[in-house]
DNA sequence: GTCTATAGAGAGATAGAC
DNA sequence: GTCTATCTCTCTATAGAC
């Protein structure tokens, strides 16, 4: 009984400490492994050695390779879609004032986990309709970006053309060079270095471009 | 022995209709496949299904997964690039020229297999050595953008600033709108009908942005 | 060429010892 | 909590009949 007893406690004591970190190893894995290779292609051993743990432990703490997904999925779109919807929906802000801001956000949080936009957008187009399930709001009231600040600010300063074309092109502006990048640097354009360097430069040269754009009829 | 002779006759009639329609059928299959979905999670009874042929037959016709998809990915991505390249080298063209026909032949070439940049990307994302092996040429000559008259003529027309940022901006705003739209049409953007002629908007449009953004300094 | 049947490898998941 | 061992399923690939 005594010894029973001991172990119990020490194994509580190792519990706050360990188990949390052991927990968050795995995600960080899992996170990882998804980004980069996708869904089918990162097998539950494959997690379990990015973490340095047994693969037994990866089901323990998340039940299913399904489970850990949504989780790290939910996630993701969550970081990728906070650093852009807040700003456009300020009624407060002007344009410029989105632009920038927008820009500095996003380039910023992709940078720090490059492989994220082809991740969201991989995983969107192999299962359209999860997203909806993970983000039942958005389904349900799917004009959500017509009703945005940004949306009307755009339409207002040029009235001549349907506003998701500057949306579309704000966006591809932003987030392609980051889709891109793995192919362009086989084409000699820069080494991983240079495109921090070149996504700092565009950080001021977006807003402008966006301007110049919007002059058009 | 004459049973034999005419069924060997029969067989080779038969060959040459039915065995390309076959082999065919199974490689449309396995790009539209592939193209959605990926490599891994795409199988090869998801192939044969898909052709309306037996699981034996995709080996019998390809070997491996693994050939059947550089196959595939070769072709997918020869049609991306040989929508753009031949134009960006072509020294006779002036820059308005060469915005207006790269768009126009690359967005004719995506509309027809909308899954493509993704699925280009995507896979070098995964495997960015894999484009090497397949496009030597590519590996051992890796200045070939930096030498294109695409790229001269836009620095001559603006030196302040590295053309790499005009030609991501020019694919962003190209090519992006594709990736995103399964996303924005869950925000309400538009229905895949009508995506169409967005894009067809997007070609008159395109070159005109172009011109604006080349004015910033 | 096309099929059925199956070998063989690798995946996700869990039971049970510690 | 963590590990070893194993079950079960599915996948790729092929052998062999027709």
């Amino acid at each position: 009984m005594f010894f029973i007893y001991i172990c119990k406690k020490k194994s509580n004591i190792m519990r706050y400490k360990t188990d949390q970190a052991t927990e968050e190893r795995i995600k960080d894995a899992a996170g990882t492994l998804f980004t980069l290779k996708g869904y089918s292609s990162t097998t539950m051993r494959d997690i379990a050695a990015q973490a340095e743990v047994n693969l037994a432990l990866v089901n323990y703490y998340f039940r299913s390779k399904e489970n850990i997904f949504k989780i790290i999925m939910r996630e993701k779109i969550q970081t990728f879609f906070n650093s852009i919807f807040p700003y456009l929906f300020d009624e407060q802000t002007s344009l410029q004032e989105k632009f920038t801001s927008v820009v500095e956000k996003y380039i910023n949080t992709i940078s720090q986990d490059p492989n994220l936009p082809l991740f969201v957008f991989g995983e969107i187009q192999k299962n359209p309709e999860e997203i909806s399930s993970l983000f039942p709001m958005l389904a349900s009231h799917n004009d959500i970006l017509r009703e945005s600040s940004f949306f009307k600010q755009l339409h207002k300063i040029n009235p001549h053309l349907n506003p998701f074309h500057f949306i579309l092109n704000f966006l591809g502006i932003t987030i392609f060079p980051f889709i891109a990048s793995p192919l362009l640097v086989n084409f000699g354009m820069e080494s991983s270095e240079n495109m921090k360097t070149i996504m700092e430069e565009r950080k001021k040269l977006i807003p402008q471009w966006m301007n110049q754009m919007l002059l058009i009829e």
